[in-house]
DNA sequence: ATCTAAATGATACCGCGCCTCAATATGACT
DNA sequence: AGTCATATTGAGGCGCGGTATCATTTAGAT
């Protein structure tokens, strides 16, 4: 089976390298970005039509459960859109009105990281950061805000 | 009809001030914490029967766009937990294990804001800042990890 | 009081995500 | 390499969260 840092990290933490876990993280790794259940089930049976759902979710949340991912809202109610965090770590800016996602570097919160695991007595693994608001395009579009 | 700091806002955005919307928001800064979609369903029926769980999703998804509230995903891939963001922002621990959440007051973000606000050109209305991690409880529990 | 348009509630519907369980594949051990 | 225990899988069905529809009601302006 292959071996990517990722799939490492499966192992390292017990679990069994699979051909569904390796594609998933795969599809999600290739795309580099936001995607949601839908987009990650499609591409999945895309590469191996044997994979069931099933999987695929279980994946997810085994992933999500890692701080390989993480599942964050962007449009509607439902579906999240999954986003992969490369160092267990992902910023962003949603646009509420157009869902339009930017993503930035960033950031001095390893420190507050470090200060959160003595205060709190946790152990941290990673982080998200999102800032909302509104794109130029959406501002400029001209809603009657301001 | 009432009229709170939050239900102002309700109406300088210019939707109306009805009886479900003021109930759902009552509920949750009552609340004032993460509650699901069925706990917020649940409240709202409690108190007024007479209010459609459509009219719940849809004043969710209103006070997600103003801003106010933030779905995020403690749990599963599915169902979000709406946290309540009083100033434009919220900060929590999320421990992956037990999706236990540990909230906590901040942080130098602001002056980040201000920068990304330069740099992408986008009019920011607040962010929501999540660690993810191991909780105390859960280390000790004793998962093989390290 | 009147009027208009936004908002509501009831219901049915859709599809995401989960559960179950027998079958399979992984990785450890010999 | 072969064997074995066990985690993991895939298929399919199910539950339910969330949405669409539409006639009715309500907020708020005049």
């Amino acid at each position: 089976m292959q071996t990517t840092p990722r799939l490492e990290r499966l192992r390292d933490a017990g679990y069994k390298l699979t051909t569904a876990r390796a594609t998933v993280l795969g599809v999600i790794e290739s795309h580099e970005g936001h995607m949601t259940s839908a987009e990650i089930l499609e591409a999945v049976a895309g590469l191996d039509a044997t994979i069931g759902r099933a999987s695929v979710f279980r994946t997810l949340d085994l992933l999500t459960r890692l701080a390989i991912i993480r599942p964050t809202y962007t449009a509607g109610s439902s579906t999240p859109t999954y986003v992969l965090m490369p160092d267990g770590h992902h910023h962003h800016i949603v646009c509420v009105q157009c869902h339009q996602t930017i993503e930035f570097q960033d950031c001095g919160l390893a420190m507050l990281g470090e200060r959160l695991e003595h205060e709190f007595g946790v152990k941290l693994t990673g982080h998200l950061l999102e800032f909302y608001g509104v794109c130029t395009d959406c501002n400029e579009a001209g809603v009657v805000d301001d």
